[in-house]
DNA sequence: AACTGTGAAGGGCTTCACAGCG
DNA sequence: CGCTGTGAAGCCCTTCACAGTT
């Protein structure tokens, strides 16, 4: 184990790793190897080898991965076995389908409160989930001990709304507006970035076309 | 010109850079210098230079880059110019949230149809757009053109989902289930990993708390 | 003088290839 | 013999540095 500075590539692959671990010891089985485990995504075996190698001597030679331990391995090493709260910044219908997006509650994420600016919205409940006023995004955050934002306002609010994510203190922001946002060192932004995704599409269907007509 | 094979890297960034032009435009700005064009994302200015000469010496030396004529060869380099038709595959929480999503429609593309398998869903109305019954996918691809399709269905009906499109003709999807889809060649499936996201902030944070503990 | 376009250098991620262990 | 762990090679993306253009 001499886990230096791993990259976003490595822990991305991890998360993709588990989920697909947990199938695996779903339906029974005990162990896997490098080689086989790659063909289930589209690796080079060597890649997942170095990934896990990053953090530990997870493999017995001749054998392979045991699936229970690696799993276990992986939880921790993905923080997955600590409970977070997540406040969702903007009610609108994005932030209300995040609310009780499974997902987050698979990655032991629970959302503590939605936040929005309009009058006709905060008080009202999305499932569990209560619709606080922006204002007091501060005091939620401290209440319910909410350590990581969701921002899921328009563009043109986003930076804001970072703004105010870091003055209360916040680590960890997941970004859904199409908008470069200034960040800073210590915190950390992840952008999903649905414009850019569709954009390439568009710019591989237009190459597409272009090579039919000559 | 030489547009030999452009990273994806490159055009997600030209998706970026748009964008930003458009804003420079609505504020009356005329041209820009890569230098300061790159101050407003975290860039290198060679960097911009590089993507762009890709497709085209759209520069002028000792002045930069004229911002109409740019913004018209990025609208036509990425395809934005056609429409586009998408059919969005599962009426959740999800793709009933996208159908009105006005990215899709920024990006010129839109929503001809829902697609769900519940009697429940099926011919009912989420703004103008029908809910069709998942069986009449392929003849309802041919009747509205649709070339993007959206997965937006559980894990578990996703590979199958990719495979009644690969079957319908259409060469461009974009995918929210977080699991490795098996797509082939001549076809584009971009992921969009809500799960991986989340779990790659975990990390960050159990790394944050470990580095405090000790 | 200002700024683009680009060959060359640099840096980082992936793949190869094999030593070493079970 | 099978498979992991890993140094070295390969490959691709980014940055540097400067010649060339207006």
């Amino acid at each position: 184990m001499k886990s230096d500075k791993i990259s976003e590539f490595t822990t991305n692959r991890l998360s993709v790793y588990l989920r697909c671990l947990n199938k695996l010891a779903a339906a029974g089985e005990t162990s896997i190897s490098s080689e086989s485990f790659a063909l289930r995504f589209d690796l080079n075996s060597a890649q997942i080898r170095k990934d896990l190698a990053n953090f530990g001597d997870f493999g017995v030679r001749g054998l392979g991965y045991p699936i229970d331990t690696l799993r276990e391995n992986l939880i921790k090493i993905l923080g997955l076995d600590r409970e977070r709260h997540v406040g969702i910044i903007g009610a609108g219908r994005l932030g209300m389908a995040l609310t009780d997006y499974y997902g987050l509650r698979r990655a032991n994420f629970t959302v503590s409160a939605l936040f929005d600016a309009d009058p006709g919205k905060i008080g009202k409940k999305i499932g569990q989930v209560v619709i606080l006023d922006i204002k007091d995004f501060s005091a939620a955050v401290k209440k319910y001990n909410i350590d990581v934002a969701v921002i899921a306002v328009p563009s043109s609010a986003a930076q804001i709304a970072l703004q105010m994510v870091k003055q209360s203190g916040i680590k960890a922001v997941l970004n859904f507006a199409p908008v470069p946002l200034k960040s800073g060192p210590d915190i950390k932004v992840n952008s999903i970035d649905l414009t850019t995704s569709l954009e390439n599409l568009s710019y591989f269907l237009a190459k597409s076309d272009d090579a039919k007509e000559g």
